[in-house]
DNA sequence: GGATGCTATGTCAAAACTGACATAGTTGGG
DNA sequence: CCCAACTATGTCAGTTTTGACATAGCATCC
């Protein structure tokens, strides 16, 4: 029950519906967390069912009602509790980083355009976290714990320093591997 | 179909046994994918069964045989196209910025409390990745593209260079946090 | 002599996740 | 006027992953 987590997270932000917890994954939580809109509904259903959350429906666009989500004050207790308890790192998958691992079973000119494509990618993303962090802290609450702008800029500065790391070393793969491929 | 192309690479090095693989992904591997071992045998049964890979069986410790698999010319084959096909970075999950991200619903002294043993625990990593490097550039094969420790030391310096930005962000982490809690 | 840990392989139920199918009103552009 | 995109919620089958249970010889430490 990860994603119970992620949900609680920015439910108790303000309310949300299940497609903007779906909208705020894609975008804002893309580099922490990301789960389909099949797999967000029947949770948050589950959530209301535990007593986690409360839901107020309403008329919607489609053929079903549209249904606003809040955090209970279980649900607020089951958040805290899980703040305070010990964080047990998951297994990282990176599929990336995998290929790299196999390069001698690959064309290392072949390789290398990979990189290179996620070099661009990277280059990308890095310009739309500065663009959302200016927006961050334009809001002037990132000094304060109690806002969640402060939570925010946090996990942004690690999406940042975590992309410029893996561009540094995108582009020494790069470099190494057209190096290889001169030898060969 | 993820793990199936983690097991080919490791046993297009060299023939393994699901228990080899297990502690590989376990030590080696752990910055890239992990797998616990109820899940690897029956791959590599399904892998075998495809074709992807020749087993070949002898006396164990246990009560069942002990079984080594090498990758068959049709595995290395599937490999080659994996290798060349079109890399789709899927949604990363970091439950440790998760905590980040809520900390306007968690306490600032407890939360940083997290994030200072997390700089330990990557320190030590830190230190566990250089005494790796140090034995795979002394294998002398690391500018060797087609040797398994030009990839193996690739990898690595990814999993460096990750640690150190997350280790710099932990302690900007604590630091704030810190902050945060005095002013309270 | 007993406890613990390592080698080694397997099953199974449950949980988590993916990708496709399904529905329908509104809004904006060409 | 039609097409596309956006808002909004749901199901379902299939795949992937987790965690627990199960077995047994051998080595090492106390």
């Amino acid at each position: 029950m990860r994603l119970r987590h992620v949900l609680l997270v920015l439910i108790a932000e303000r309310p949300h519906t299940g497609y903007d917890v779906t909208q705020r994954m894609q975008k804002t939580m893309s580099m922490i967390w990301s789960a389909h809109h099949s797999q967000i509904y029947p949770e948050l259903a589950a959530m209301e069912a535990d007593g986690l959350l409360t839901c107020e429906a309403g008329a919607g666009p489609g053929p079903r009602e549209k249904k606003t989500y809040t955090v209970t004050e279980a649900g607020r207790h089951e958040l805290r509790i899980w703040l305070g308890s010990p964080y047990q790192p998951r297994a990282p998958k990176d599929e990336l980083v995998l290929r790299a691992f196999a390069a001698a079973s690959a064309d290392p000119a072949e390789l290398a355009a990979v990189y290179e494509e996620e070099t661009r990618q990277i280059e990308g993303r890095l310009a739309r976290y500065a663009t959302i962090r200016a927006e961050v802290e334009e809001s002037g609450h990132t000094d304060d714990p109690t806002r969640p702008e402060f939570g925010h800029l946090l996990s942004l500065l690690h999406g940042i320093a975590v992309a410029e790391a893996r561009l540094v070393w995108c582009r020494d793969t790069v470099r190494r591997l057209r190096a290889a491929d001169l030898v060969r």
